[in-house]
DNA sequence: CCATAATTCTTTTTT
DNA sequence: AGAATTATGG
């Protein structure tokens, strides 16, 4: 194998085969390029590919990984297990439903599905929805679980009034998946590992089948992936794992940076390597990045330094609006089209999905192609969930959740009280809902679903929609409504069959089982196209792991980006400017940073202040337009209006600094002004010229 | 049981 | 602003 173009470190971490190793690979250092290689390396030296097992968060870095061990070694790279934690996990639990009490048609319940089944069980429980959120009870439970904790031991660390209903909710909850034959995404890890643990001998055929694994965004792992991996690699110990602190962002889903820390620990023989050297961005972007994680208190620092040119400098752009941000993004791609740069080399990222919604409106007027990545766009319209329920539930008839929600579409006159009635009747019995049919109304629809189960046997996939649309008469009721909507909404069940047609041929399966499995791993309607030559729009939490010429990261406005709920947390904080370096660090030669100075929020407008981590990058890297004038420092005479200013109480102001405010008290000298959270009341002098009137 | 009106969320981030 | 949930009346 080829090593020359690697660096000393990059050679040493490729030619490491046995043994612990732990790569602290900084931001564009090369740490794809060192695990593909890798990978090519094992296989070189003999290792039998189903003996190797890579794992990635996302599914577009494992799909980027089996393309680049591809263009390594061949076909043989499809006998290694490249794969995300989650559809690792169900590899696993397809292997052993039977040991953990589950039928073979087992279905994975979306956060979605999962949300429902709680609000189900607390209406059962007579829990009001109003004193405790559904929400806070799912994240609570999907918590515990990650710790590993069951009901019963969650039960010992709590002490708060409303956790103990959490716990009771927890309990029932774990019930009902079994019941339902379903699972959730956190299953997906646990459950494995209570194989493991009640089954040592399974654990055992793990172990040897995969001898090698390589773990990549090891900074990202949860409890329950530390404990997976660390089990299947305890007896032979080729464990290689690749991490970057500075890029730790999902501790929102238990992830725990300090598993890094406990990698040393755990194995004391392991070697360390550090990537330091930058060969993605120019100095320009990497200095502008290094400006600002170096304002986290808690981090280690550490010397990524690039050899590359400086670059051009990067282009701050203050928009008046949302649309104009928009309408800026537009004609600067323009541009840089006609320069040379190609659509694939572009990428707009955001802080939330939301934000992705007014750039398409204006991406769809300027016709440019582009491509929104993890849009739930499509499969969160409600004829697409609806379609999926049936799938879901011709393919494991017990999943209450989906029969519950397309039962009565479209509507057969089959309401509340029919439903509840079959409830109460599958819980004093112990079935499903599916089995407590036996009358009525309810009964065409199982006889509809009994039909659709022949057919799922007997045709493919994108026949079987068909059959769908036309026996649950899906199809006629839209048809005869004659509306617009109505007309879009079957658009979008047509353009699903693309879905279902394109995986056919891609996979060459049939199999209402692979088809679900995927979908509920891989809710990206993107991952299922193939996809020519688009301008990428995604979250910054997507874009991990990826690289552009160019990127716009935009929407830079305090309380979104950092987004409100985590600017006034420490750590929160923190985290958010970690996610500022993964987004500048995606940059490969020229950096955008963009806001707004008004944006429609919850349908009204407000106005927030440049993020700050723009005041963090030092100005020198930013290009000076008149556009952008960076926090002027002009002297006190000319900031004051001439003339007497008067505020009323109640009155709505905005302030150049901290946007809209309302004036809550006054004096002759002082207005005091109550901000949006998170920057409380300040005072002013009274004609300041940053106060204006709305 | 269902259509319409009124009201109340929604926007962190992903598998 | 738009979607989702709940209330109301037929």
């Amino acid at each position: 194998m080829n090593l020359d173009g690697l660096n000393k470190e990059q050679k040493e971490a490729v030619l490491h085969k046995d043994g612990p190793l732990l790569i602290l690979a900084g931001a564009g250092s090369g740490k794809t390029r060192v695990l593909t290689m890798k990978v090519a390396y094992l296989i070189e030296q003999g290792v039998d590919p189903s003996n190797i097992l890579a794992i990635t968060f996302t599914n577009k870095a494992a799909k980027e990984m089996k393309e680049r061990i591809y263009g390594l070694v061949g076909r043989t790279a499809f006998d290694c297990q490249i794969s995300t934690f989650h559809s690792f996990g169900l590899k696993i639990l397809k292997e052993n439903y039977n040991l953990l009490g589950y039928d073979k048609n087992f279905t994975i319940l979306d956060s979605d599905d999962t949300l429902s089944l709680i609000k189900k069980i607390m209406k059962d429980m007579n829990i009001d929805i109003k004193q405790i959120n559904p929400k806070y009870v799912r994240n609570s439970i999907s918590g515990a679980k990650n710790q590993l904790l069951s009901p019963e031991e969650y039960e010992q660390f709590i002490s708060a009034e409303s956790e103990k209903i959490v716990c009771k909710i927890f309990k029932r909850y774990r019930d009902a998946l079994i019941k339902n034959n379903s699972v959730d995404f956190d299953d997906l890890l646990i459950l494995p590992i209570k194989l493991f643990n009640e089954y040592p001998n399974i654990l055992k055929i793990y172990q040897e089948k995969y001898k090698y694994i390589l773990i990549d965004e090891y900074q990202d792992t949860n409890e329950a992936q530390y404990i997976l991996t660390k089990k299947i690699s305890a007896k032979y110990k080729n464990i290689c794992v690749v991490g970057d602190n500075d890029q730790s962002v999902y501790s929102f889903r238990g992830a725990n940076y300090k598993n890094i820390l406990n990698f040393e620990k755990d194995y004391k023989d392991a070697k360390t390597i550090m990537l330091e050297q930058n060969y993605r961005s120019t100095k320009t972007i990497l200095n502008a990045a290094n400006s600002v994680i170096k304002n986290n208190e808690f981090r280690k620092d550490k010397n990524l330094w690039s050899d590359n040119e400086d670059g051009e400098k990067i282009t701050y752009y203050r928009a008046y609006d949302e649309k104009h941000e928009g309408s800026y993004i537009i004609s600067e791609i323009k541009k840089l089209l006609d320069a040379g740069y190609k659509e694939k080399e572009i990428a707009i990222i955001y802080r939330t999905n939301a934000q992705s919604r007014v750039l398409e409106e204006e991406f769809l007027k300027s016709r440019l192609p582009y491509k929104i990545v993890g849009s739930f766009f499509f499969y969160n319209r409600k004829e697409i969930k609806d379609l999926i329920s049936y799938l879901k539930v011709i393919y494991n008839e017990k999943d209450d959740v989906n029969l519950s929600r397309i039962i009565n579409v479209p509507k057969r006159g089959i309401g509340d009280k029919t439903i509840n009635n079959l409830v109460t009747y599958a819980n004093i019995e112990g079935i499903s809902i599916y089995e407590a049919i036996e009358t009525g109304k309810e009964l065409e629809f199982k006889k509809i679903i009994e039909e659709l189960k022949v057919d799922s046997e007997n045709c493919t996939l994108t026949d079987l929609i068909d059959k769908i649309l036309d026996k649950s008469g899906i199809r006629k009721e839209l048809e005869s409504e004659k509306s617009l909507e109505a007309d879009i909404r079957l658009e979008n069940l047509e353009e699903f069959k693309s879905i279902t047609k394109n995986f056919e041929e891609r996979e060459g399966l049939v199999s209402l089982e692979d088809f679900l499995n995927e979908i509920s791993l891989v809710s990206d309607i993107e991952e299922h196209k193939n996809n020519p030559d688009k301008i990428t729009l995604m979250t910054m939490h997507s874009v991990k792991g990826l690289e552009f010429d160019v990127v716009f990261v935009v929407g830079m406005e305090e309380s979104i980006f950092p987004h409100a709920n985590s600017s006034f947390d420490k750590q929160d904080l923190e985290e958010e400017r970690r996610l500022c370096y993964v987004a500048i660090t995606r940059a490969k030669k020229k950096l955008y940073l963009v806001n707004a100075k008004r944006r429609m929020l919850f349908g009204r407008d407000s106005i927030n202040p440049p993020s700050r981590f723009i005041e963090e990058i030092d100005s020198c890297y930013i290009e000076e337009t008149e556009n952008n004038k960076m926090p002027k420092k002009i002297d006190k005479e000319s900031m004051l209006n001439d003339g007497e200013v008067t505020y009323n109480i109640g009155e709505l102001v905005i302030q150049d600094s901290y946007g809209e405010g309302i004036v809550i008290g006054e004096d002759d000298k002082f207005v005091t002004i109550a901000f949006n959270y998170p920057h409380g009341t300040k005072k002013f002098i009274k004609n300041h010229k940053s106060i204006r009137r709305v």
